[in-house]
Formats: structure tokens, C-alpha cells, sequence
DNA sequence: CTGTTAGCGCCTTCAC
DNA sequence: GTGAAGGCGCTAACAG
């Protein structure tokens, strides 16, 4: 892919490499108008490109971030990989990408992959923010965003899930819901899961798991599920209470909205419903479903702040630090 | 994020950096298993990780494909990517990544930048497959896919959209209804909406474009859209007719049924809808949609064992190929 | 202003 | 089996 040496247009141009590799950074305050002009010509008709490993090898610095992420199929990855690398290029930083699609052995293998690389830094989006590899990380080059590990050792972009999620049920309450149920994917000590569900019960003040339902991420049947709604309906019916759902994202919504449509519920009239995550078909369901944004994005963004000045700035990182990014509230018709 | 070289290790074992070397590329034969062992050991107390750059700077070969997306944010393109990158894993790659976020001038600096980085190769997934820039490409290391050039130069993987989009129409059609529109953001010489376009026109025999309504992609108010729909629909009342549509994508889906919702107007009772991809909430509409599905990772898989089977080949390439792959209908409810 | 000269970390003949 | 030496393309002093 690649052909001509600075030595080759050296030579061309009849100076030394030194002065080519001064043109390449930009010195040019160290040579004639004359030979950069010289120099400027010959490089464009020769289409001449530098390599950036041969410079990466000389400067010891590659000027690239690693980044892994849990699974890019998802909306939320790829919009925080969107933002960070529309950020990366804007501070001259080049991305290498790795995808652990959901299996936090090929993460450990992503992470060795990464410093093998030889990149400047790590933005980790992790599958198990508890994994023992995460250990070996340090304060001074990474920076971890999403799911959190219990003792962070490294700087941490979150999202605000617990306050979002407190004042968004705490809301649906006000509307007259005498009855909530959070609905999941398995919690599995998961930081986002975990953080969301507090915030459930903060704002519902239920004491035990009675109004948690989990439901398995892969997909399967969901004869469980259906029958676990149709006993809370029908004690609805009894009672007359308003019973709301509260979703942790937005494929759990769809299993719960299939679901409680396979017996003939529909939102909001037999239940209220709200959501966390923005997707775009929420604003044209039947009525639209009010749910909890967040700027995924700017998540990535900060990330890689946050990481970039770290690299660039030479005393000690000290303890890590939670970042908290904040949510909006997206208010339409499911409850 | 590197320390260790492989002569400090050479040092330690007290070997020549070639035995290093030479274990390091599971030349065993060329040493005593004594000496093996003694590096092995070493290695895994000392955690030495060989330098990538230099390695690369040395072979003249970087094993990493460099991809260049035309958004990251469509659900279309991580589904690529992550095919992409699970196929460049398992063939021993490395992906280095950019995003021109839908913007032509950026995909230009993000090639020239993959070039810089002396990819290996490179697979293009263009904004515009018409710019310049990919004549500077070469057949023998590069692949493109989704949307192709009208002269392709290089090797391009493209779905079956012609095939796809004319089947599902004539379905439609089958199905009773009289007249067709086919809805989509501007076309703009961008081959797969040309090609679905095509397909469509293929069905339905329309010899102009009087049914082919665009609507303009980054959002704003869909007023023009509204009345037009809206006279569409007034014109069947007269005639009875049975009006159907399809949509080139989900997003162009969403605002034309956004837009009949506000002129209330629903499917599948006032008219019939079917759309290009197949998103999961395509599934908990309403009635369902009914849609073309396209298996999107599988596209990424095409291009890179295409890429990697030339490189690794030393014939010449020839002529550049249009490989296509297959899609498949979801059949719901939505007509 | 311009050229010389060591490296950067690894690979690869080619002798020993 | 092992080591010495040159080189990959570029940078960074240091001279001149």
C-alpha cells in the first residue's frame, strides 16, 4: 500500500531526509521558502505519503486509542462510538476498534489485543466491569464508560440511571399508579441494571424484590412472563389498582409489550408504561412511550476527554473518578 | 504503555535478539528446546508484549484492514461492522475504523488517513460511491459494499435490492391493491435507493414518477409530505381504490406513518405499507410490519474474506466483481 | 537554514 | 543452534 520514502523525495528534492521530515511536522521556520515550496511540489506530484508506523515507531507514540466494546449491534454502543470517534478526530486521534459481542472472554482477549497495539489509550465499554483484567488497567491511559465496577480503578463515564430512573417512576406514581413493576433482564450485579433498579425502589419504596421481573435476554418463549402478567392483571381487575411497568431498555419494552399483547393488555389503559432508553419507533407506537433519554454520544465524548487529557498532561491521575452524565426525560402518551 | 524490549528479554535469557525473534514467530526448530523453554519463562514473568509497530514497521505488513463507514449510527452499518469485525478476528486481522458520518468530504480525509496507516486493505461501506477518491483505489486491496459506483473499479458487495423490493411489491400487488407509491429520501443517484426504486417500478409497470414520493432525510416538518399524502388518500375515497406503499427504509417508514397518524389515516385499513429493513420494532407495531429483511453482518463477512482472499492471493485481480447477497421477506401484517 | 547521525523495536539474511 | 549486523521509514538532537 505504500512506495515512496522520505529518503526518495529527499533525494528528489535534493535535501536531506532531515528537512523533509521538518516540512512533515511542519518546522518550516527551518528551511528557505525556496526548498519548502520545492518540497510542497514534489510531494504532490509524486503523492507522496508518510508512514505513520515508521513515525509511531520514532516518536514512541502512536497517537490512537484503543477502544473496546461490549457489542456494537447495539444502538447505545454505536452512538457512544460515534461520539468518540467524531472527538478523537477532532483532537488528531486515530481509533482501533474491538467488539467483545457480549462475551467478556473475547474482552480480556480485545484488551491484550489493544496494548499489544501499542495505542496511547484505552476507552473500555465494558461486558463485566468486574473482570480481572480491568486490573491491570491504569489510571493514566484508560478510562471506562457505562457499567461501572464496584471499587473503579480507573475513571469512569456513567450515566445518571439512578436519578433518572427515580424521578421517572416517581412521576408515573403521581399519575395514580398504585402499583409498579420494574422489568429486566437478568441484574447479575450489573452496575447499570443494579443503579436503575435502586432507583426503583427509591422512588416506589417497595423493600424486597416482589415487584422485580426478570426476564432472560436471549429471546426464547416467554410463557413465563405471560403468565407472570396475566396473574398481576387479573389481581388488578380485583383490586382496581392502576399498575404501571417501568422497562429497563427498550428490548425489554418490546418482550413486555408483546407479551402483555398475547393476553390482550394494552397500554395505557389495562397498564401504564415507561422505559428507559430513546429509540426512534417510541414516538410512533400506538401511543408514543415516554421513556428516558441519554446522550450517548456525549458519553463517548467525554470519555474521550477525559482520557485525552490525562494523556497529555504529566502529573498523576490520583484516585479515579465517577463522571456522571445527565438524562433527559422524553414525556409522551404510555401512561 | 510499553516497556520491555525484545533485546532487554535477549539480555535476560542471555540470547541473541534473533532467538527472541525467532521464538517470538514459532520458528522453534531454530533452538534447543532448553533455550525455548528458558524464553517462554521469561516472557510470561517479565509480561513482555512485542511492539506491533516495529513488528509491522519490519515486515512491511500491518494485517490490519482499515474500514471507513458512512454512519456508524445505522443500525444497517454496526450490523456490518460487526461482521466485519468478527471476520477480519477469526482471519487473524486487525480493524482500524472511521466514520465520515455521512458527509463525502470527511469520507475522503478518512481514506487518505487509512492509506497513511498502511492498512493492508481497505473495505468501504461510501457515502458517496461516486466521489473521486475511490479512483484512487486499487482492486488488488480494497472492497466497497452496500451502495456501488455506476462503473465499479473495485470489487463491491451489494444486496439483492432489485430482486428483493420487486418480489415484495408484486406481492403487494397480488394482494389487491391498485395503485403503489414508493417513498424514500431523495434518491440522488445513490445506487440502492435507485435499485429499490427500479425493483419497484419493475412491479408495478409505472412508466413515470408520479409515484414515487421523496421526502427530504434530516427531519424538519413533514407538512408538504402531509398534504400530498393527504390528497393521495382523499382521491381513493372517490375511487375506491386500494393504495399501498413502500418505504425504502425504517426511518422514511416512521415518518410516513407519522404523517398518515396525523391525517388520520392507519394501516392496514386505509392503506397497505411495507418497508426496506427489518427492525425489531417492525415486530410490536400495531399490525406488524411487514418488511425485506437483509442479513447485514453477513454483507461485512463478504467483503472481508473477498479483501483478505486477494491479498493473501498474488494473482492479479481483474475485473472488479458485484457480488450480491440475498435478502428475505418478513411477512406481517401491515397489507 | 541545512545536513549528519543515531536510534525507535523488531526481522532477516548470513556467518559461525 | 546461535549471534552479528544491516535495515524498515522516520525523528531528533547536534553540528556546521
Amino acid at each position: 500500500m505504500e512506495r515512496l520514502t522520505i529518503k526518495d523525495i529527499a533525494q528528489m528534492v535534493n535535501v536531506s531526509t532531515a528537512t523533509i521530515s521538518n516540512y512533515l511536522n511542519g518546522n518550516y521556520s527551518k528551511m528557505s521558502g525556496k526548498t519548502r515550496n520545492k518540497i510542497e511540489e514534489m510531494i504532490r506530484q509524486t503523492n507522496y505519503v508518510p508512514s505513520t508506523v515508521a513515525r509511531d515507531l520514532a516518536t514512541n507514540d502512536s497517537k490512537t486509542i484503543g477502544v473496546s466494546v461490549a457489542d456494537i449491534t447495539n444502538p447505545f454502543t454505536s452512538a457512544v462510538l460515534s461520539g468518540i470517534y467524531e472527538t478523537c478526530g477532532n483532537l488528531g486521534y486515530t481509533v482501533i476498534f474491538t467488539n467483545a459481542s457480549g462475551d467478556a472472554m473475547q474482552e480480556i482477549e480485545n484488551i491484550n489485543k489493544l496494548k499489544r497495539q501499542e495505542v496511547s489509550g484505552l476507552i473500555i465499554d465494558p461486558v463485566d466491569a468486574q473482570s480481572p483484567i480491568f486490573k491491570t488497567l491504569n489510571n493514566k491511559d484508560a478510562v471506562m464508560l457505562d457499567r461501572e465496577a464496584v471499587n473503579i480503578q480507573v475513571d469512569t463515564v456513567v450515566t445518571d440511571n439512578f436519578n433518572a430512573v427515580t424521578h421517572f417512576v416517581s412521576m408515573m406514581k403521581e399519575n395514580g399508579y398504585d402499583e409498579m413493576y420494574f422489568i429486566t433482564w437478568p441484574i447479575e450485579q450489573i452496575s447499570t441494571r443494579v443503579t436503575r433498579y435502586q432507583g426503583f425502589l427509591d422512588a416506589t419504596g417497595y423493600k424486597n424484590d416482589d415487584h422485580c421481573i426478570e426476564i432472560s435476554n436471549p429471546g426464547g418463549d416467554d410463557e413465563a412472563l405471560k403468565t407472570q402478567l396475566a396473574e398481576i392483571m387479573e389481581d388488578r381487575e380485583e383490586t382496581g389498582k392502576k399498575i404501571g411497568f417501568f422497562s429497563m431498555n427498550g428490548k425489554v419494552l418490546i418482550r413486555l409489550i408483546q407479551a402483555m399483547r398475547s393476553i390482550n393488555k394494552q397500554y395505557p389503559f389495562d397498564y401504564g408504561v415507561g422505559s428507559y432508553e430513546d429509540l426512534d419507533w417510541m414516538g410512533i407506537m400506538k401511543p408514543g412511550i415516554s421513556c428516558i433519554h441519554q446522550d450517548s454520544a456525549h458519553i463517548g465524548e467525554t470519555a474521550v476527554k477525559k482520557l485525552i487529557s490525562k494523556l497529555t498532561s504529566d502529573d498523576e491521575p490520583g484516585k479515579a473518578q465517577r463522571i456522571v452524565v445527565p438524562t433527559t426525560l422524553k414525556l409522551r402518551e404510555s401512561f
